[in-house]
RNA sequence: GGCGAGUUGGCGGAGUGGUGACGCAGCGGAUUGCAAAUCCGUGUACACGAGUUCGAUUCUCGUACUCGCCUCCA
């Protein structure tokens, strides 16, 4: 099979991608910080890392492939919540209720992303339980003088790093130059960071060398990377808006901290997500949830075709308009090989082949296409399990769903009352009840031996009622 | 101000130094009692200017515009 290539942000470049051990080929893709429900821009990385996921594997191997994403769960959005219930009475101490606004946080995250045919990782760490690696990696970043305590906090000096912000391309000296970064007194550069903070007494907080405080940001993807992939690994990945400052930071953090092992080879950065052509905000009201567009009916399989359908690093402005094609050319997917109980063969080279360039899942789709038309059922159906499409199980479940409605019986009288009508050659009666038939949103599809329907977008069997 | 990405037909969206994919919509046809659904076919585009070249949408430079990051953010 082809070579994969990959665009490498690090060298801004699309590179041919060798494993460091072709049998373990190790990948890190920042997850979220488990505040609230997952909105729509959060789910476009997971799907992104799942193809690339599913790629692997299909070349190294299924079990030679380790894929870690973490959870943030040491935030302040995450202790707000728990303060203001606590306030509302809840029970339990104030770390009982932050660690259960992060579990449930958690758990509506994995559904959400298990609705879009996402696998789950192989590791999914929380920060809270790798504080301690974290505290060792700041006392080793302290001891080689890349880390300085100040006032409770501990700070990474930037200028001992000589590499910092090589990975966004700019320089210390132009990044103070427009820097809007805090400006605290103890801080020997203004650009330095925080890897440790204090925190209050009410707030939750852990025992270190520096008294009781809690991690930065940063550091605790350093110190889990580090615990479950290594000082070295293949793959580092996540939106193009966390590449600075805390990729930049992390690498400073990491590579200092283990001078010689290079940290990530390969970064990896999808680009934003917008919706009709704006970005997502509070403000604007376009802003909403994976879960809220799940509940609207829009099927977590077409929502991960949109996505598919743009390339990774470019920004992908979600319509309802492109969720209504995708659904429309997935019900003609699935109608042709959704039903192969299992599917021979593996997926056709040219599928492959353009994943392999850089993951170039419309080009995969547009392949697929081809499929469709002219090939075997089999090979498109293996094709499009390569890119997570057409999968059985919970992604099939809206498909299925609509083949064998609940509420058929006044459909299916309306549609015998049509039929007969029909061999009756009384027309006028047969168009009445397909008027009658269209206007309560049934899509009514005749063919020679037959006549099926489906529910269409304002399907509402109700306004069949007087038929009875 | 600094860094980066982008500008392709009505819309979406690939790709290429030399006949400009693909999907949707439109149009034509098949099918149908008529339709719908389905299937077949089909037109129009490479922001602007200059350069390199036998030849550029594709490479280089410039201009305009758009967007992202530089602050929590996927």
């Amino acid at each position: 099979m082809t070579e994969i290539k990959l665009h490498n942000t690090k060298t801004r470049k699309k590179e041919v991608f060798t494993p460091i051990d072709a049998e373990n080929v190790r990948m890190y893709l920042c997850g979220p910080t488990v505040y609230d429900r997952a909105h729509l821009g959060n789910a476009r990385p997971v799907v992104v890392f799942d193809v690339l996921n599913r790629l692997l594997r299909y070349k190294y191997g299924p079990d030679n492939v380790t894929y870690v994403r973490n959870f943030t769960d040491v935030d302040d959005k995450i202790n707000a919540t728990a303060m203001a219930r606590k306030e509302a009475g809840a029970a339990g101490t104030l770390e009982d209720l932050v660690r259960e606004r992060s579990d449930e946080t958690i758990a509506w995250y994995l559904e959400d992303m298990a609705a879009l045919g996402t696998d789950e990782p192989d590791h999914m760490p929380r920060a809270t339980e790798y504080i301690a690696q974290m505290v060792t990696m700041i006392e080793d970043l302290i001891a080689k003088g890349h880390a300085y305590a100040a006032e409770g906090h501990v700070l990474f000096a930037v200028e001992s790093y000589k590499e910092y912000g090589a990975l966004s391309g700019r320089s210390v000296d132009d990044m103070i130059a427009g820097a809007r970064v805090e400006v605290a007194p103890y801080k020997k550069n203004p650009m330095d960071f925080v890897l440790w903070k204090p925190s209050t007494d009410e707030l939750p907080g852990w025992d270190s060398p520096w008294g009781r405080g809690r991690p930065g940001w940063h550091i605790e993807c350093s110190a889990m990377a580090d615990e479950l992939l290594g000082a070295s690994f293949d793959i580092h990945g996540g939106g193009n808006d966390l590449q600075f400052p805390h990729h930049e930071n992390e690498i400073a953090q990491s590579c200092c901290a283990n001078p010689d092992a290079g940290f990530a080879n390969f970064w990896l950065h999808n680009e934003m997500l917008q919706v009709e052509g704006k970005k997502m905000s509070k403000s604007l009201g376009n802003f909403f949830t994976v879960r809220d567009l799940l509940d609207q009916g829009i099927a977590g399989e077409v929502i991960r075709f949109v996505f598919l359908s743009t390339h990774y690093r470019k920004p992908m402005d979600w319509t309802e308009e492109k969720a209504r094609e995708a659904k429309a050319e997935l019900e003609r997917w699935r109608a042709f090989a959704g039903s192969i109980e299992e599917p021979m063969g593996g997926p056709h080279a040219e599928v492959v082949s353009a994943l392999t360039d850089d993951l170039n899942t419309h080009g995969a789709i547009t392949v697929l296409r081809k499929l469709y038309k002219s090939g075997d059922a089999h090979v498109f159906r293996k094709s499009a399990e390569l890119l997570g499409l057409l999968l059985p199980g919970e992604t099939a479940e809206w498909f299925e769903g609509q083949a064998e409605p609940e509420t058929s019986d006044l459909v299916e009288y309306a549609i015998a009352l049509r039929t007969e009508a029909k061999l009756q050659k009384d027309f006028a009666t047969a168009d009445k009840m397909r008027d009658l038939l269209i206007s309560a949103g049934v899509v009514v599809k005749d063919s020679k031996e037959s006549t099926t329907w489906e529910p269409g977008p304002d399907f509402d069997p109700s306004k069949l009622e007087g038929l009875k």
